[in-house]
This record gives C-alpha cells, sequence and structure tokens, in this order.
DNA sequence: TCAAAAGTGTTCTTGATACACCCATGC
DNA sequence: GCATGGGTGTATCAAGAACACTTTTGA
C-alpha cells in the first residue's frame, strides 16, 4: 500500500526520554531508558524509544504507544518538552520528531524489548553510550526540562512506593537534580508544598530510628493548579 | 508531481503568533498579527500567519518564511512554543503544528497581505474574531509563552525606538502582561538587569517634566544567558 | 499656580540559604 | 555506649511588594 500527496510531507516521530533512579539508597542513580535499533540506520546503536506517529493518533498517544511498543513499559505520565526537525537528522527521509520526558519506578514498569528495540537498557545519565541520530541533544532536552519540573515542587509520585519517609524523597530528588540539599530546608518545603500526609503510626524500621512514613495526597494545590503536580 | 510514501504521513504546519502593542501611550493595545485566510478550509476566516514546513527547511526558518510570505513581516525573533497534533483539528488531513511566538513593533515592520492571505490585520488581543481550526487555543499558548518570557525580564528590545524613557518601558511591559506594575519597584528592577544605559543629555520632551532617554545594551548577563534576552 | 509626568528610598514580607544539636534505635 | 540516620529551629540574606512625597516642566 501506499500513499500519495501533492507535495512532500515530513515523517513526524516521537522520542521518549524517560527517566529513572535505581541503586542502593546511599547509591542511588539517575537513568534514561534506552533502545537498541532492530533497523537501519544506526542499527544495533543505542537510542531513545520512539517512532513514527500513525495518521489518526494524538501526539501524547503516539509517545505513549512508542514507548510501550518499544519497551513495554505503559501507564506513564509524559510531558512534551518540543519538536526537534533539523533537516538532515534522520538519512532516511525528513523526520520531525516532538521530544516527550517522564519519570518512572524502573522496578514498577518492567522494560523488555520489542517493536523496533532488540534489546532495552537503563543507563546512567553519567555514562551514556553513543546514541543515534541527534539524541544525545533530546536528551540533554529532556534532563533539563525533567530537572526544571523537579525543581519546583520536588514530589516524585512516580518513583516511591506508597509510604515512604522524607529521606527517601530527598535522597531521590537529590539524584535528579545531580545536587545535595539541606535536610531541614528539603523537609520545610516539602511539607508547604501540602502534598504529603504522615501515616498514623506508620515508622520505617531500619537499622537505626525508625522514620515517620507519608503518603502522597496530590491535591490540586493552587500554586501548582498552573502546571499541574510534576510525575 | 505527487510524492508516494510506504505509510500515510501527516502535514507538518508552523503557525506564528506574532504580537505587537499600539496605540496611545496612555492607551496601547497589546495585538496579534492575524491573515485572512485566502483557500479553504475556513476562507476568508481570521487565522494565525502560517503554513506548511518545506521539504528541506528547518523549522525555525519554516516559520520565518511562512510568517513573511503570509503577512510581509520579516528579520524577526522567533520562539518554539510547542507542538500541537489533535488527530481532527484540520478537516483536510493530518496536520500537526510547531507553534511560534514573537513580538514586535508593529510600525517597523508593516504588513502586507500575500501568500495564503487576503488580508492581514493586527487584533486586539481581548477582542480577537473567531478563528479558524483551533487557533484560539494556540494563540493562548502563545500568549502565556510571551508573558512567561516577559515577565522574567521586562526588556523589550524589538518594541521601542532606540530611545525610549522608562515609563515608556514600563507602560508597554503593562501592555504586555495585561497588569499594572510598581513605578518605583519597575525602575529598580529593570536597571539592575544592567541592560541599559542613559544616554547623555538625552531628554525627552513633553508637555511636562523631560525624562531621561536610555538605549539597550545586550550584553550577555550571566543571569540571562541560560535563555537568552527575550524579544 | 496648577496639572502632569518624572524621579526617588524605605519598610515589610516572603522565600531561600546556612547552620548544629538532640533523639531513637540496632548492634 | 556508640554508630547511624531521624528529627527539629533560628538567623541571615535577597528579592519582591507596598507605599508618598518632591521635582520639573508647559500651559
Amino acid at each position: 500500500m501506499a500513499f500519495t500527496y501533492e507535495y512532500p510531507h515530513p515523517a513526524v516521530a516521537v522520542d521518549i526520554a524517560l527517566y529513572t533512579v535505581t541503586g542502593e539508597l546511599q547509591n542511588l542513580r539517575l537513568q534514561v531508558l534506552l533502545i537498541a535499533r532492530k533497523e537501519k540506520p544506526f542499527r544495533g546503536q543505542w537510542a531513545l524509544p520512539g517512532g513514527f506517529v500513525r495518521i489518526h493518533e494524538d501526539l501524547p498517544n503516539a509517545a505513549l504507544r512508542e514507548l510501550a511498543e518499544d519497551t513495554g513499559v505503559r501507564d506513564v505520565y509524559l510531558e512534551q518538552v518540543g519538536a526537534v526537525g533539523t533537516p538532515d537528522r534522520d538519512t532516511r527521509e525528513r523526520v520531525i520528531t516532538i521530544v516527550y520526558v517522564g519519570l518512572v519506578a524502573g522496578d514498577k514498569h518492567p522494560a523488555t524489548p520489542a517493536g523496533s528495540a532488540t534489546e532495552v537498557r537503563w543507563f546512567d545519565v553519567n555514562a551514556q553510550p553513543p546514541l543515534a541520530f541527534d539524541h544525545a541533544e533530546l536528551l540533554q532536552m529532556g534532563l533539563a526540562h525533567l530537572r526544571r519540573r523537579v525543581g519546583e515542587a520536588p514530589v516524585c509520585f512516580e518513583l516511591l512506593p506508597e509510604e515512604f519517609t522524607l529521606s527517601e524523597l530527598q535522597t531521590l530528588t537529590e539524584t535528579i537534580l545531580g545536587t545535595r540539599l539541606d535536610r531541614r530546608n528539603f523537609r520545610r518545603k516539602v511539607q508547604e508544598l501540602g502534598f504529603l500526609r504522615p501515616v498514623r503510626g506508620g515508622r520505617r524500621e531500619g537499622k537505626h530510628r525508625p522514620a515517620q512514613l507519608y503518603r502522597f495526597v496530590p491535591r490540586a494545590y493552587p500554586k501548582h493548579a498552573e502546571r499541574g503536580v510534576p510525575f
């Protein structure tokens, strides 16, 4: 089957920079989900999951679908970062891509290769392999967007179990931002946001003093109504 | 001539929300440049200037070209706002559009209809006609982007003559933001930004007390290196 | 002398930062 | 009893918001 047009059309793709945080609590690492490409060009190279937008499909849905097809990861919250359309960024034909970014708990969303991927892996953002196309740039755009959002309101709903301690939330945030934060300031700020409710009697037992457990209460506070609560 | 693909391709367009400020100093109005459409669909209706991206053309260039073709306005600074691709937003075929926003002095950039426009006019943002497609939404996106940027650094290089008074800059900024600003706070803030240099001996004569004239000195100050100076 | 816009400082509040000690528990 | 992480309050600073009077000019 073929599709003809009176004038040439670019292809439109979505690419998804999906981030997670993994590792021991004392050694968390920010990682991004990459796929090994099954097809030319750049066959075998690592790239962002993504692919072409279907003709009757909304952009956000295309991003979700492509992510799911390539990696098996579904039901995630994505935000649009922007469009990139440098003419020669793809060697096959003109491809304009819309970049989306997301943040998930890797263990809640196990990744298995499919679609245009022969392999799927989480890579430390500081230790990326060479990437296909201009995906290194796209990834930087995504990371900048993510950090901006998490900096505004350091509440990462996706990444924690239902009940978590403030220290867990803090180290997580620090990992995403790539900076250390003052503990007291962090706790004050995050409590003022009003999204947390302490769990009565809930304490996390550890080798040492137990910590209070909290839950997210994603109420729509005026401050954040504008952009919604990030991730 | 026809162009054939193995799978269907959406069309990709750019739409430009170009704003200006006009009127008497005591009655400035924020306006947006609209065109009357020459072709179906929505023939005769008002719409944002814009059109399809050429196959070997970068997105920013497409935006500049389409703006120039439809309205005659060229050499403006545009920023990307984002991509919109709701499947049925265009009745002809699937069209994904990338929205750009800009801010110019209307009198430096006279607009004359051409290309896909039979007419070009500046409309008050508070008194828009019904718009074709989803352009009312696109326009809102553009306006929000513009206001965010001008709020960060209220320095509108484009809109003023080479020499201008602080009051002029302020009323201009107020018009764009749609709010009133405190005069003393405004003057302090804008002077701290470091982009202004007083003109020695330059005074604007009026019916009343003459005002000091300033010029923009768009030096790259660290605070604004990140996003550049807005407009 | 009056009308109209230009010009100017200080106070207050808020949010961000920096910083140090005691507490509860497991070992 | 000590090592480990949990928990807390205050002082400082910077940025933003609120606010009123004097100055200069033309009419």
